[in-house]
DNA sequence: CGGACAGTTGAATCAAATCAACAAACGTGG
DNA sequence: CCACGTTTGTTGATTTGATTCAACTGTCCG
């Protein structure tokens, strides 16, 4: 396909891989961010930065769990994203930040100025390339969660909800949910009655188990949005 | 800021805009497409490309309109974005196509291999940086797509999806929308049924005019993300 | 022990979905 | 140009499911 290019961006991801000595773009940039040697703490709760800020920052979560959130003239919250550890947020600031962070639980970021990262692009191999796939990979975090909000009903948005946190937290077993049902509502775009309501009704119907409620064990995959189907009514 | 380290990634797009002559990103991306000299047309609801396609390929809307949909097993459909005359799509590929692509009018599409217009980073200055600015302009309608079906009534998401497409067709009087009611149902997540009430309701309400079906004047700005304010209820 | 916080549950309300019928616009062929 | 069928959009009546308001339970921590 492509020949190797670097430094200069590769698009597809499958053929980027193969550009960068076996390290994924996660360990790459990872790699590029450690050598700035900055980490920071925030407490649970605490502010990262604020709508409007004018930061150029890469983050990192290490540890611990983050919101991205809008807050509305009427008092509602939307929570845009969540940003667990290994992910990374930050890179796609323009003038100022249109959405404002905050630390879910007590966590720990890597941080790194944007201008610094980029300026290690001539030394690491690949790192273009890596920027460009971790762009793309919350791009499509994005787009998963376009498809979660379109569920029509609360049960299908609470089940693609605990998948999706499945699948990021890379567990089969148990998920430890880090936030609170106040947070899950703002990111379904529900509220918190019908949150915990859904839940509980989906623990009577044996579809998860709930030993405590921020831990959650699901007995069988989600199917929000089956695959393989050709369109049956719109043409 | 940053100094020109051009053809390598430039992240911040106003930082952006100085390296390359005065261009705007998508016309730099523009340019680097029509030496391609690959142009497509589609008939009204013809489709570009289907889920689960492996194709690499990039688009630039000339003429018309695109929906990017998803079809879910109970044969609902999501529409995952619109794209609209000189905006791009295609880029975020990864092994296949996550998404189906369809014409929603009679359209042209400017088309170019992904690998080809790469191998143009070397002769065209600042297409790397540009298409990362595409990019980030994409995800960024992502976001804005997620709050806008945060919404939670509707009134608020149709005045903010006409806000959304006035600004994207860039006009300020009469809005001529390429798309259908049911089109418009599926992109804010509820019924045609309710489209259409919730139109006749606004124009009751004086918030817009509409003379004809797929023709709405907007009377006041929609304000369903109010800035500047901070955070009230949740800490 | 008592206050604060997080989560659950209940009853009433309300807004959107559903089912159904109708109207308007469009395109094609006579 | 008009007639006719098709598509697109609107409106009405009813149902349903999420929200709202409220009370209550459990847990953590000084």
């Amino acid at each position: 396909m492509i020949t190797k290019i670097e430094p200069r961006l590769c698009i597809v991801s499958s053929q980027f891989s193969g550009s960068s000595n076996f390290l994924s773009a996660d360990e790459v940039v990872a790699n590029a961010m450690r050598i700035c040697r900055k980490s920071r703490r925030y407490d649970r709760g605490s502010t990262i930065y604020d709508e409007g800020d004018r930061i150029s920052t890469l983050f990192r979560v290490t540890e611990g769990a983050v919101r991205i959130c809008k807050f509305r003239s009427d008092g509602q919250r939307q929570i845009e994203a969540f940003y667990l550890p290994g992910e990374f947020f930050g890179f796609d600031v323009e003038r100022s930040c249109r959405f404002s962070a905050e630390a879910i639980t007590n966590t720990t970021l890597q941080v790194a100025d944007v201008a610094e990262v980029l300026a290690m692009q001539t030394e690491i191999e690949g790192l273009t390339g890596a920027l460009w796939q971790i762009a793309v990979e919350d791009l499509h975090r994005s787009q998963e969660h376009i498809l979660l909000l379109g569920c029509r009903n609360a049960q299908e948005r609470v089940l693609a909800f605990l998948d999706e946190m499945a699948s990021r937290l890379d567990v089969t077993s148990i998920i430890d949910l880090p936030m609170s049902r106040q947070d899950i509502a703002d990111y379904l775009g529900m509220t918190i009655e019908t949150v915990s309501r859904t839940l509980t009704l989906l623990v009577q119907n044996a579809e998860i188990a709930m030993p405590r409620p921020r831990s959650v064990m699901m007995k069988r995959r989600a199917n929000c949005h089956a695959q393989g189907l050709s369109r049956p009514f719109h043409v």
